[in-house]
DNA sequence: CTGAAAGCGCTTACAG
DNA sequence: CTGAAAGCGCTTACAG
């Protein structure tokens, strides 16, 4: 069993001391560029990888990212959701020699102490959920001196780093594609009360029908929670009795859920009531009619986040911007009403010549 | 900002030597109950935390538990499999003051570079999609001496400690409930080449058909992925051709895309054609009609797994056993030949009758 | 630009 | 059953 490589090793191999070893492999600029090739060599030709253990007890940054979620399965959406990006930021953390821990959001004790030992170089924290909780932890992060980003729309007032997906701008262009194919009453299933995401949703939803002159009466609210179910009850309230003609569900889950309570009631969609969802589903392309929704880049945010975290790690500089990926409307078969186009549609996707 | 309290403070407090106090902490039998007591007692009333680094530095183990998956994000399966997975490990591991660390199976050098320097604890490893990678991940987790548990079936000959759900004998059960409702031709869609999970399907329902006295010739076979697409394709090509009377596909994902292609034909599910698929999505009761399948208790396995490596870390036993979790069957009404009711609802759902 | 030295906070033979 | 001491492998003032 041979023997681990240490600094030693290679600033004896390069011919200087450990601490100039030390200093030439982390790009300390007082290193003589000869020095520091030198050593950059050696480490190299001996394979070297630096004790992480060592590193962080004298004082040495960490190459462990933290990952911050809210619970990974409560809500039906969160699978999906969460699963794309702890894969982007995985991915991109180990691009960079990183590793990337998962920390529930509401164990914030153990959060907390790895932050108190200066255990992890940076976190990614998905905000949006609990305000006054996410309000904690940047303090306790600020505290820490620990590199932040924080994914999704930050506590206002506080100016952090942050990334989200424009989800205003994806429901508002859902509401102009509704205006356009003309529908006239129209219902909003939303998720859960208080979760920001829901609330983007419907004000960005809103927002798009007034701009193309609908009135407040025409767009009625049904509480849902993500959920099929939630989506199937407020259908069967609200679309025969308000006379509805077309469904936009917070998302995709809860707009299945419509769809499957017209198919028990015989009613036509997209003929008799549009629907469309939000997400992208992986199903959304095979349900039946296709369902029209909003795709969001979780995958690339969540490469994003990891590397803008990786540039505040490493120029230890501690901007402020707010990065705003964009959504994409993906129109399909449940919300385009010309019954030729749709099934024109339908068999382009599915292949059907 | 207060300085954070060490070993030595507790000692100090306890009124004795930090090594007294070091071997106390970890429970070494040699020390007095009494002076276990004590330092037990000043290490809370300080509050103190041990600091990791120190103790990996001097040969101490780690609080960090490691799981390597499979890309998260490569067949459409994952991301609910392994949210799910990572949810239940997340859990147990706070729960006992660990920490997890995801890994993608396919980065092993930066996964090895973790061992060698035995900064993991123990390790979860998702097998059965490429065994001589997953061979080589257990010849360096031997080489290393790092606790681990297989989550899927060892690669055979090795004796290690593994668990997985039964997924032979979900689909077996499946099976079984094909024959009592007396389907004649049955199409099986698999998911991919050479994928275990998918072959263990096909084997379990096999096993339970040919049990039930049907001939090979009654189950046809088709190749998929795991996609809703392959589900249509596959139902496209065989339904009407080979008189198929039942789908059992190996993914709710590829039934979906079978029962899209039904409803875009006119064929009713489940009276002309039953469907049935696997893994039980948040959605497989929200289609139309609403989809039997197998629920798998992922979190569970997560849960599992990870509790039994903990175990294999406190007590540093080899133990090579197999714990094996059993899933449910859910019969729902995409299976269930019942009704008139049900034709009906199909053709008016789909604007023919 | 470079080196000698102290120190990070623990663990573990080695003595008693 | 307990303590003194060495050492884990790095980093970083402090001198030059």
């Amino acid at each position: 069993m041979k023997k681990r490589v240490t600094l030693n090793d290679v600033a004896t191999h390069a011919g200087v001391s450990p601490a100039t070893a030390s200093r030439a492999l982390k790009n300390d600029s007082s290193v003589s560029i000869q020095t520091a090739q030198r050593v950059a060599q050696s480490a190299d030709a001996l394979n070297y990888l630096p004790n992480m253990a060592a590193r962080l007890l004298s004082g040495g940054a960490s190459d462990l990212i933290c990952l911050v979620v809210p619970s990974l399965t409560g809500q039906t959406l969160s699978r999906f959701y969460y699963a794309s990006l702890i894969a982007g930021a995985e991915e991109t953390a180990h691009q960079h020699g990183y590793h990337l821990l998962i920390k529930n959001k509401k164990e914030s004790e153990g959060f907390f102490s790895l932050l108190d030992q200066q255990r992890v170089g940076g976190v990614l924290l998905r905000v949006g959920h609990n305000r006054s909780l996410e309000q904690d932890y940047i303090r306790r992060l600020r505290r820490a001196k620990t590199p932040f980003v924080l994914i999704g729309k930050p506590p206002s007032g506080k100016s952090e780093f942050s990334i989200h997906i424009d989800v205003i701008g994806g429901a508002r262009s859902l509401a102009h594609h509704f205006a356009e194919q003309g529908y006239r009453r129209i219902l909003f299933i939303s998720g859960p009360k208080r979760n920001s995401d829901s609330n983007d949703r419907y004000y960005g939803f809103r927002l798009g029908l007034t701009e193309r002159g609908y009135k407040d009466s025409q767009l009625i609210f049904a509480q849902g929670d993500y959920t099929p179910e939630s989506g199937f009850r407020a259908a069967q309230e609200h679309i025969k009795r308000d006379g509805i003609d077309a469904v936009f569900a917070a998302t995709d889950h809860t707009a299945l859920g419509v769809i499957t309570y017209c198919a028990s009631r015989n009613i036509a969609v997209p003929d008799e009531v549009a629907v469309a969802g939000y997400d992208d589903q992986d199903y959304a392309a095979y349900t039946w009619p296709a369902l029209t929704t909003v795709y969001q880049p979780v995958h690339e945010l969540g490469r994003h986040a990891t590397e803008q975290l990786l540039n505040a790690i490493r120029n230890s500089q501690t901007r402020s911007d707010t990065m705003i990926l964009a959504p994409t409307l993906v129109i399909r078969g449940s919300s385009v009403r010309s019954a030729k186009r749709a099934i024109n549609h339908q068999k382009s996707v599915y292949g059907i010549g």
